[in-house]
DNA sequence: TGGTTAATTAACCGATAGGTAAAATATGGA
DNA sequence: TCCATATTTTACCTATCGGTTAATTAACCA
């Protein structure tokens, strides 16, 4: 049922709620009522515990029991995994860019000039 | 109702079969009906077209129309702003990590110390 | 003109997402 | 022991997601 990690990690990423949880969390541990505390004009106590699941599902962040608190902390291992896979196709999606430059700087320059850089295999 | 765009490119590459897809425009543009051959079995065209929508909407790919040919090309600027906004928080959450392997290295050499850095009040 | 192929739209479906209010649980402290 | 606080669970709601089939639109071609 459940999906692979990087769909748990990007899908957990793509809420602007649980960004902003993960910014403030970028900055040090916090108990789940000091992640609350900023939203709670705009939604529950429960809707913020639901975000913390998804989050922690997609093991982004951790919680422990402190007392009658729950800290929760980053996790910045899926963060990264989420880089990588971007980085891997980076030469693949910037090169769209650098054919377009070259085939624009053929047109108006006319020069035809082969072996420059970044020119892949057709 | 839409969402900010980087929820949109989030959500948008929260998925399997979008992702697929980015990687085979990575090496090149594609016809709908090239990107949807590898899916065939897995699902209908109306599903291609569907996943094609939430990747235009999120601009994450452009289409253009080439007699009875959409071609669809990849777009790397939203790819570019989530690399930015998780290279932007990295030095904080990869920090949680110095901070941990400094605490493991301060418990396993002097184990009974108060006024450690990182022992959060109570 | 009619037929074929490419792709989308429309209408529908079940599952999941994101929210709520209210009740339950866990812990520390008087 | 009882209360207050922190957090989660339960039950529920509506909207969106990811998929389907059937019908529709668009362009080429003979």
């Amino acid at each position: 049922m459940d999906q692979d990690k990087l769909s748990l990690t990007f899908s957990a990423l793509g809420d602007p709620t649980r960004r902003a949880i993960l910014v403030r969390l970028s900055m040090g541990e916090a108990s789940v009522s000091e992640l609350a505390k900023p939203f709670m004009k705009e939604m529950s106590a429960p809707a913020i515990t639901k975000h913390l699941k998804v989050l922690e599902k997609a093991g982004l962040i951790t919680k422990s029991r402190e007392a009658q608190w729950r800290q929760c902390k980053i996790n910045g291992e899926p963060l990264r995994e989420v880089s990588d896979w971007i980085e891997h196709y980076r030469v693949f999606w910037e090169e769209s860019f650098d054919r377009l430059d070259e085939y624009l700087k053929t047109m108006t320059t006319k020069t035809t000039k082969k072996g420059k850089k970044n020119v892949r295999k057709k």
